[in-house]
DNA sequence: CGGAGAATAGCACGATCGTTCTTTTATACT
DNA sequence: AGTATAAAAGAACGATCGTGCTATTCTCCG
């Protein structure tokens, strides 16, 4: 259980092991954890089939470390440069910015690796349903705690039930990642951002940047 | 291309054809539309293999056909109920709720098949790509357009942008859906409808049904 | 009710699936 | 530098994939 954390020199085989979850994390969000293929993710990573298969005991460890590893991309894309905001609604806002701007640079090529792979696996009970369901609570539950530092801190409107702004921010953000994904629409995160100021009763344009078109 | 439009005596093989389809849909919303197999539809079935694809020249007629079965049902299932609510707010609404509702009966059991299929197909050039860019187009023109209803009729308020509330309530509905399928979350139809309301500036709670959870 | 034509089953194909085993090659430590 | 060991490749397995072809069974009309 060697878990690599800052360690000054990894080994070759855990360099290699991380490549080949970056990459299968990245075709997940194309073909979907379900459809992710061995041979395909060898033939991608450049490996034969045998030699990666070596680094994961099974199909199912392969998604499970799939999934740990978008979840690293994510923290590090989305997460971290969100939390140097000053806490309070700048932070929220700064949070649905770095969620929309992942998806705009395709850190993943299928938009949110979570919001593919919730639908991908959304009606199979498994060990993969488990993880993903797992990591989208602990994303709504982010949400709502900035929702809830917001509150506190008094820059909310009336309507402030925390989990249902969650709930309601969520959804707009997800259907950006939707609609540029599918569409090319991005426009999409104009249209999402729009929604997000407005729910937070955002008067000053300056408090972030401001929404468009 | 015998369109089966109130055909009074279908031939055993449109009917069979007719259930094969039904079938797919309903399975494509737990496999995703890639994922559903030829084999694995025999078996749901209780055909055989090639029997079964003597009805359809290749996989992707299959698929093609599968989303014009799913949009029948979309139709009868969602679309012609909501449409008996009087012109304006109430068939907006309505349409928001017939959505919601079709989702919690398990119309289809993996949740919308509009909304799986997207995520599923989202990323992969093709015809059937396009057939569920396609569907996805239409749902949303006919959201904007009851929302068009509703402004000409003065019953929004000033922020009523129509393509705007369609991609809102849209997020909304998705989110709600995604949200039941994956945690079996029921609550998450009462916060969508709470947003749809909010949204909508509803203040007369008689309209329709009220929220609630 | 009998026969023409539609509907379905049986069977086989090459490819790819996930997985295991054995062998070869590359790495890292004393 | 040489060797113990880790890492990757090769080959093969049974199963299933999508897709044809041929044979059998059923349906419907005269």
């Amino acid at each position: 259980m060697g878990v690599t954390v800052g360690n000054a020199t990894p080994t070759k085989g855990e360099r290699t092991r991380e490549a080949i979850l970056d990459e299968a994390a990245r075709l997940a969000t194309v073909d979907g954890l379900e459809g992710l293929s061995v041979g395909q993710l060898a033939r991608a990573t450049g490996m034969s089939k045998s030699g990666l298969y070596a680094h994961f005991g099974s199909k199912l460890d392969l998604q499970l470390a799939a999934i740990e590893a978008a979840r690293q991309t994510f923290v590090d894309e989305v997460l971290i440069p969100a939390l140097h905001a000053p806490r309070g609604i700048e932070r929220l806002l700064a949070l649905c910015e770095a969620f929309l701007s992942h998806v705009e640079r395709r850190v993943f090529p299928g938009g949110c690796f979570f919001a593919a792979a919730a639908v991908d696996v959304g009606a199979r009970p498994g060990p993969v349903r488990d993880a993903i369901i797992e990591q989208r609570r602990s994303w709504l539950t982010l949400l709502e705690r900035l929702a809830g530092e917001a509150a506190e801190l008094g820059q909310l409107g009336s309507t402030a039930d925390p989990a249902q702004l969650a709930f309601e921010l969520q959804a707009l953000l997800v259907a950006a990642n939707t609609s540029f994904i599918l569409q090319g629409d991005a426009s999409a995160f104009g249209r999402a951002l729009a929604a997000v100021h407005a729910r937070l009763q955002i008067t000053d344009p300056a408090a972030t940047s401001p929404p468009r078109t």
